[in-house]
DNA sequence: TTGTATGCGTTATCAC
DNA sequence: GTGATAACGCATACAA
């Protein structure tokens, strides 16, 4: 099989290099039937027009990436699914990218793509105790970000969140009025914009029903599921709440885990509420009550402004910061 | 901001441009003082490589593709992990594909890929039953492809399963042991080659233990969730199994769900089994036996085939397809 | 050790 | 409507 390229085609054909290029171009001023022509050959030596030439030239690549935390995780997986299929349509690639939490992860992988591997990011960012200057150093305006769920509040660009400071305060006084007097709140970064965000809300209902904020019950957990197994043990033996909200879905689990492990069923003992998209939420014993986000709308909604952005449309300047709602969904894990 | 390429730095620092693209490669003779002093430089006015250009001139993307059936499941995130990791540690990027079963979006999405985008592909195929033979036009040599779980057969490149037939073999037997006459088998694609060859060690099963197989128990679904709802009502109304081995996790919560809805308890009424890699099958009511695939190893090791191939490393021949042990889980869904 | 020159395969700008 | 030619930014063979 030798190399065939535009070169090739040109000469098996009798014509320049130009001509042929154009075949493939959408608007030219091409005669159809010499594009026909070229056409038909070119699929016949099966010719693919070559990216590496394509990009140089061109100075795109038709790729963005989807830097998420975590890959295992529905929540996730179905923003990436949602920004696929919007990316798609465009002719787009996606590259993904999960930085586990650690923003070294993160600084290397954005600095690394930065020049040429994608045309834009979507970012669920790392953590904002955590330095994040790395990003001054990149040109937003030749390789655009849009930040969603979890963003940098001091870097001006577009950004997808939920209405996370609502959906918790609504859990948790759904707790509060089924008669919980003893809520754990569990997160996994206190001092993450999500974090402090639902920790706001669960303390506003907190407040509003009179309960006071026992900050033994803020409980921040760690990316290890054994840490965190040990860490709630402790939780649910040593300060008994009569329910746990957790901001993050792997968290629930642990406490499953934790009160199989312990005896203690839920509802009866420990109503438990949850962030989570799982999908089978409902098949978990008991099943599991959560905050849900639109996770496929997001991705789409992220895409969608991400390749307006490419696309030289102007930003819509009124929607730099984009609100979606999540939804409470109640199940038996708190029904009193 | 103005460009800064290697130029511009040779140009500040009087120096050609070829000792400038020296100073960022491994090796190559430059004195360590001028390439300190570049990259001194270089980092200053934040110069980074241009992988349009480099990648042109190499005829590499350091990029690889994989492509599986769908995201939304924890098997095949877990894969992707594994080889990420790996990827990641030889400087590779991930460019992720799913086919949602259509072999047009399969065949477009490698055919599209094949000039340069990536440099090479894991891939879980859609299916045998479809005309796969677009990849003869591939340049295998140019882009090399691993398959992982899901395979052609008649395609000769190197690939990674597990051994299903044997996993398929003792999870059927051990319903068996437990007591079950009437074993409904549930397949998403008949005549894919994974369905085929886990249908054999049922059937094998059932043989051995001179079970007939009845064909109105091997029960052909679907991708959409509310057939399968419909089609899994019917047959646990109509056929009345005692147990259901499901070769795809989806159609195992499928059967849950539609237990839930005709008031069968499991494992009272009906005993599950399924291939699943689901970290929280405990979780489940009831805890869901399981198939479990060695998912992550998967990923890594067709990652590091993949990579040792680009690498130009002889092609292990006696290794061409690479049989890893799943694992029977079984829990309480399948208690006796 | 450093500089010069060339090409990777396209697309775009001109002429014709 | 078509052809010649110049970029795109980098890495290498070769010369110095």
């Amino acid at each position: 099989m030798s190399k065939v390229d535009i070169i090739s085609i040109a000469k098996a054909l009798n014509l320049s290099k130009s001509t042929v290029s154009r075949a493939f171009q959408e608007k030219s001023d091409i005669n159809p039937n010499t594009r026909n022509r070229i056409l038909a050959y070119a699929n016949e030596v099966n010719y693919r027009p070559n990216h590496y030439a394509s990009n140089l030239r061109e100075q795109k690549s038709k790729t963005i990436a989807v830097v998420v935390p975590e890959l295992e995780n529905n929540y996730f997986t179905q923003i990436i699914k949602g920004a696929e299929k919007i990316a798609k349509q465009e002719g787009y690639h996606i590259l993904i990218y999960a930085t586990d939490d650690d923003i070294n992860k993160e600084r290397e992988f954005i600095t690394s793509i930065s020049n040429g591997k994608v045309d834009g990011v979507l970012m669920s960012v790392v953590g904002e105790r955590d330095n994040h200057s790395y990003l001054h150093n990149i040109d937003l305006k030749k390789m655009p970000i849009v930040f969603f769920d979890r963003v940098y509040d001091d870097i001006d660009i577009t950004k997808i969140v939920t209405d996370d400071y609502q959906s918790s305060f609504d859990a948790t006084e759904h707790l509060i009025l089924g008669g919980c007097k003893s809520i754990a709140y569990l997160v996994v970064d206190k001092d993450h914009s999500i974090g402090k965000e639902r920790a706001l809300g669960y303390k506003d209902a907190l407040k509003k029903h009179k309960i006071a904020i026992q900050e033994d019950l803020i409980v921040d957990c760690s990316n290890s599921y054994d840490e965190n197994f040990k860490i709630l043990k402790e939780l649910l033996i040593n300060h008994k709440p009569d329910a746990v909200f957790s901001s993050v879905e792997r968290l629930a689990f642990s406490t499953y885990f934790v009160c199989n492990d312990l005896g203690l069923k839920i509802p009866k003992d420990l109503k438990v509420v949850a962030f989570s998209s799982l999908q089978i939420a409902e098949l978990l014993s008991p099943p599991l009550s959560t905050v849900t986000q639109p996770a496929e709308q997001i991705g789409q909604k992220a895409a969608k402004l991400l390749l307006n952005t490419l696309k030289g449309e102007p930003q819509d300047v009124d929607a730099k910061t984009i609100i979606l709602k999540s939804e409470l969904r109640i199940r038996k894990s708190s029904q009193f």
